[in-house]
RNA sequence: GGUCCCAUCGUCUAGCGGUCAGGACGCUGGCCUCUCACGCCGGAAGCUCGGGUUCGAUUCCCGAUGGGAUCACCA
């Protein structure tokens, strides 16, 4: 078997949306698993609506994900001296054409043949007249003319697709569709079989929104006597009322999950089980895709995007990650939500950034601690963020109803006795077994069950009734933190 | 409308003639427990309909119905 050469070529009017996403995951993921290529080209021939913001946009995509590409960026407006070459010797060969009727004559054609109950298509008149290009020609390219391909007018031409199987489209249902414009621009179904012929793209995994012009391009390929490639047709992602995605379902393009605090994993395990399967499993990391991936097992109907699913699996996905992997991505949404710690390397101003080390902002806080702390509790990064501001605070604000209810009078001895067993805890052995030695001792001497002095303790580090475990917190926020914190606890109970 | 694709719990899906139709999300009962989560155990929930083929159809064939895609000098 030749290498496999897949490409993903999307056309930069927009953002980079899920279905694009899942398309190009899904030819990474075959090319990587294949030991093959994959290449990345933009289809910006529709000059009018490209630009070069989308163009920027698709590869940050792309990067964040984690789909590199082995050949390209190619760009098909930077090949057009290329298509004209196929498209003469199309013309040449008497597989194509010029044409000069206006569009206007062309939908008088369509008006007729509605009117009369047909398909409404180009009526073949200039098929046989054998013009040439050269009225109104200045620069040699733009002609007045289009070409038109000469398509076959009987029998059908049958699609060989790996997901969809053999399909038969009558060649009755094809025209002589344009392959340049009277500008001397090629037409996408041209500029894509002349890209996949030449870049030896031989495996093409694609929307099943292409399945119905594939048949043109399949003539395109039997006009030039190029072999086909292999073709598999994913059907489309839908939104949650069953129509196409599109903007009104929400979210659409990828980098916006980004900033919703979804991880890359979670979102290429998510894409690809949207129309493909590997018997029950549903969490995969990012290597057993590039191993399991197969083309025979995704699936032959629409799906619907859902968001609480591809939720259920960020959260797994952030447990199953250690917190110096999610330490960069933790401190980034903590920036977004205007929390800088200090970090090693901006304490030493000439270090190299070293975000997956324990941070420190002169306080003992714990980072890789804080996120374990936090990880079996997010579902997002976005959320592990909100919940981590009680561990930046200077001053804790105590919730209301949580002061009023748990930082009560009764409470003073038991914490202060906490305090005072706490600060005798040496630095070096500051650990969860010492500090669950520690309230042992006070729970005996107090005669209260740790249930009863928990609540208090938790206001008292966090302001709330709702955090992490009490002795995984202390030792995220240090020696210190805790005994000043529980301290202002009790000062504001003496207070009250 | 023509052409084409598709059809298992609400959703994503496993199933490739004989299964108590399996898993996951969501929903829900319980356990665990210092709160909230996590985790664990359990429950409700599905083969669109009608014809065939077959000893036997969720599975194969045909039709209906429903959903989707596409019919450009867009990609």
């Amino acid at each position: 078997m030749d290498t496999i050469i897949t490409r993903f070529p999307p056309s930069p009017t927009g953002y980079l949306h899920i279905g694009g996403a899942r398309t190009a995951l899904f030819n990474w993921l075959y090319a990587r698993q294949k030991g093959g290529k994959f290449v990345l080209r933009i289809e910006d021939t529709d000059e009018a609506r490209s630009t070069k913001e989308s163009v920027d946009a698709i590869f940050e995509s792309l990067e964040w994900l984690g789909i590199d590409w082995d050949e390209g960026p190619y760009f098909q407006t930077q090949r057009y001296d290329i298509y004209r070459d196929y498209i003469n010797k199309l013309v040449e060969s008497g597989h194509a054409y010029y044409c000069d009727c206006t569009p206007e004559e062309v939908e008088a054609m369509r008006e007729e043949a509605r009117a009369t109950g047909k398909k409404p298509m180009y009526n073949g008149k200039c098929r046989e007249l054998n013009k040439k290009p050269n009225s109104g020609s200045k620069d040699g390219k733009s002609t007045n003319m289009v070409v038109r391909i000469k398509a076959p007018k009987m029998g059908s031409t049958v699609v060989d697709d790996v997901v969809k199987g053999s399909t038969a489209f009558p060649n009755s249902e094809i025209d002589d569709f344009i392959i340049q414009r009277s500008d001397g621009s090629p037409m996408y179904n041209l500029a894509v079989v002349i890209d996949d012929i030449t870049m030896n793209i031989n495996t093409i995994i694609r929307g099943d929104d292409h399945l119905v012009n594939t048949p043109k391009q399949i003539i395109i390929y039997n006009a030039l006597e190029a072999s086909l490639p292999l073709f598999a047709h994913v059907p489309m992602v839908l939104g949650s009322d069953k129509a196409r995605l599109s903007k009104r379902h929400g979210a659409m393009s990828v980098s916006e999950y980004k900033d919703m605090g979804f991880l890359p994993d979670a979102m290429l395990n998510y894409l690809v089980r949207l129309g493909w399967s590997h018997g029950d499993q549903e969490f995969f990391t990012r290597q057993e895709l590039i191993e399991k991936f197969s083309l025979e097992h995704i699936g032959r109907s629409p799906s619907m995007f859902d968001m609480d699913k591809l939720t259920a699996l960020n959260a797994k996905h952030i447990q199953s990650k250690s917190p110096s992997e999610l330490a960069p991505i933790f401190l980034s949404n903590l920036h977004k939500i205007g929390i800088t710690p200090q970090t090693e390397s901006n304490l030493e101003t000439n270090s190299e950034p070293k975000l997956n080390k324990n941070l420190d902002n002169g306080l003992g806080l714990n980072l890789e601690k804080i996120i374990e702390t936090l990880q079996p509790r997010s579902k997002t990064m976005v959320e592990m963020a909100e919940a981590s501001k009680f561990y930046f605070q200077e001053t804790i604000e105590f919730d209301e109803s949580a002061a009023k209810k748990f930082l009560k009078p009764d409470m003073v001895d038991p914490l202060k006795r906490s305090i005072e067993y706490i600060k005798a805890i040496a630095l070096a052995d500051f650990s969860e077994k010492n500090l669950e030695d520690v309230f042992k001792k006070v729970m005996e001497e107090t005669n209260l069950k740790f249930g009863k002095i928990a609540q208090p303790l938790r206001v008292a580090l966090t302001g709330s009734t709702v955090s992490p475990g009490i002795f995984e917190m202390m030792l995220a926020l240090g020696k210190d933190r805790t005994v000043q914190r529980i301290e202002r606890a009790v000062g504001y109970i003496e207070i009250e």
